[in-house]
DNA sequence: TCCGAAACATACCATACGGTTGGTATGTAG
DNA sequence: CTACATACCAACCGTATGGTATGTTTCGGA
């Protein structure tokens, strides 16, 4: 039974507290570079308890990737790209969703399974593998809609929907890094502007049709 | 005046070696995961060596995204993808050729400089810096062929030479990400197709053209 | 042949790091 | 009220780390 802190009680349980925290933190300085102590304090806690809740750093980085697959996977889930009747509507929605998320400063906006997955693929593989099923996993939701919209529109394709549900994580990924080279969120939008021309071209529909725009109004 | 180390008389002075060991094990490890001890141990040299050549472990950061930057435009001016007349076949054969690049193990095909950049955007501006200078000037040898390419087939884009320059990076680097998530350079390359099929609608050319294949053989 | 600087190697230091230990406050079941 | 597990805290430990101080080798030039 998780139990609220004297220091702070209104801000959750000290496991919850590591995982929020260390989110923000590792998206900021990298898994490797963030320090146990980093993590408590940004949690608001000590050692013991970090030592309480995980037995190594290692498994919080296990944890820390469960946890993010889980909000982010709500977050979608509610998220009202779902909405149009047309796959190929929700599929495009999808990434303006995905573009409208772009914005803030870095670390609020990156994929922090995407930037442990650089750090650890080859010296930590229990990270390494919660990462790729955020990752993949996700990738998956949206194949579903790829796939209906390329039977609906008769599509005879060349590519396969898992194929392009991969390369829109791989986009979204790469523009987070010329994001991070210059700390400029323009460069990320502008890769997610390409890969959504490169969609309306594989299911020859024009540049505009009308789908909802879900982008941010700042 | 370099000098060749006792323990290895052939591998060249300690200040290469030191940066040709950095560039593989940065990218295994990471950045941060690497102890000046490792970069030593892969160099076959001691400590005092590397910090006669280097004052500390983040000016070899910078030092290393110079000479990444260095021996890949070195790479890329010498490929066999400038041969083309049209621009197009050249922007072309330059996105076979870098397919082509991704193979082997996990190390010797991504981005040295992708990776950097995902650890140290925030903590270290002067070598992200290096590393966005190695990024977009590599961008820029490519903008020149789009450019010339988009005028030449009379396109009129609603996108920018520099904008596409900058996607096929993203792509490149997020390619990387998926890859390293699995192991598996096949997912690099299925993005790299994506692009490819992407460049290939834009100028409104067929799947089979006769560029040159430049992939390996193996 | 001698010298001095460049190019290393060796030994060492202060600190920060991941992890451990012992203890304490709180909740809960009987 | 007892007994015990949960959830956390404070202090400590051994080691690895980035960095330094100093010694040693190599080599070109006078």
């Amino acid at each position: 039974m998780p139990r609220p802190t004297k220091q702070s009680p209104e801000r959750g349980d000290a496991r919850t507290r590591l995982l929020e925290g260390a989110r923000d933190v590792i998206r900021r300085k990298g898994f490797a570079a963030t320090s146990v102590d980093d993590l408590c304090q940004s949690a608001g806690v000590t050692k013991g308890a970090f030592f309480y809740h995980f037995n190594t750093k290692d498994a919080l980085g296990v944890a820390v990737a469960n946890f993010w697959a889980e909000t982010t996977s709500a977050l979608f889930a509610s998220a009202p790209y779902h909405e149009p009747d047309d796959p190929l509507d929700r599929v495009l929605a999808y990434l303006d969703f995905r573009k409208g998320l772009i914005d803030g400063e870095t670390f609020e906006y990156t994929c922090l399974v995407g930037t442990m997955t650089q750090e650890v693929h080859d010296s930590a593989p229990a990270i390494r593998d919660a990462c790729a099923a955020s990752i993949f996993g996700h990738a998956a939701t949206l194949e579903t809609d790829i796939e209906a919209a390329r039977k609906q529109h008769n599509i005879d394709a060349d590519w396969t929907a898992e194929s392009l549900a991969r390369h829109t994580q791989a986009v979204l990924q790469g523009g987070f890094i010329l994001a991070k080279a210059t700390g400029d969120p323009d460069l990320a939008r502008e890769s997610v502007d390409h890969l959504i021309r490169y969609v309306r071209g594989l299911f020859g529909v024009g540049p505009n049709t009308s789908e909802t725009n879900y982008e941010k109004s700042s």
